[in-house]
DNA sequence: GGTGAAACTTCTAATAA
DNA sequence: TTATTAGAAGTTTCACC
């Protein structure tokens, strides 16, 4: 990948569209005293680097009703199971995240369920994956965070 | 909140939208075979139900400059400091997601850094929290699996 | 690189069905 | 609730800085 440095403009531009993909180019234009053109163009450079890589709606979990998180740690057998059960995990549309880790686990997941059944259900999924030899999972009682915009702005900020 | 009840079209608007939030109505209204000026009325009955409650770009953090990922369990003195304990987190904008939890940890945090001598940093920052009796991290070697728009998809067509 | 204007497309609100 | 419509607004391209 070629390096692609981004500018004190990119990051604004960067940063108004965080918070709302579908403000219109020819706002964010004013804002920084730049054609609308311009903003255009630097937008779909970003695009084409990489560093944009797409955009998705935030939506309410609870109202559609998913309103369990759940953590799993998952202990492998052996590590060199690690790929294959990673396939097997992504068969799994409630898994949404899975990282590799070190520590305590070796791989780390995030379930998004209806209700305590349900996760039951796909909890009892993981375990029969060949290759898994254990689980232990950490309930969310309340997410309290869940901010990466502010993480943005820091880093926009930074320059 | 008003119980809201969202119908096959809604589904269907939002299951496009969540690829690309700024696809034209007008095409998701001719997939549809239905007006734009629906999409448009039906978009904005959702963000006022809260079921949108908004739209956020999707980018590449390692070429931002931020390619560490780490979890971070906590583990409190006593339970009554959760509330001030997590005002103290989320001072800490490199932490992106926090969550109470049940199980090993009290709380249960996602953090993320330029490398690790600034995760270093921020796992200081945390330790230093009064009412923070002792955390665990896990460091995320890779994030195989980051995949909402596929668990939306599969709710989506649950109907 | 950026601009500004033209041509084209889309949005949105009001009205009608 | 949905469709139509028309003026307003946004996007995109391109010749020219």
């Amino acid at each position: 990948m070629a390096k692609y440095k981004l500018d004190e403009i990119d990051h604004q531009i960067l940063d108004m569209l965080i918070d709302n993909t579908r403000i219109p180019f020819t706002d964010i234009a004013k804002k920084l005293v730049i054609s609308a053109g311009t903003v255009h163009v630097r937008v779909k450079k970003m695009e084409e680097a990489g560093i944009i890589q797409g955009s998705s709606l935030t939506l309410d979990y609870k109202k559609l009703g998913y309103s369990f998180i759940a953590y799993v740690g998952v202990f492998l057998n052996n590590t060199s199971q690690t790929k294959f059960v990673l396939e097997r995990i992504n068969e799994i549309p409630y898994v949404t995240v899975a990282h590799i880790t070190t520590g305590k686990f070796n791989i780390f997941c995030k379930v998004r369920a209806k209700d305590t059944a349900h996760a039951k259900d796909i909890i009892f999924m993981l375990d029969d994956i060949d290759g898994i030899y254990r689980t232990e999972t950490m309930i969310s009682l309340e997410e309290s965070i869940n901010d990466k915009k502010r993480l943005m702005h820091t880093i926009f900020n930074e320059l």
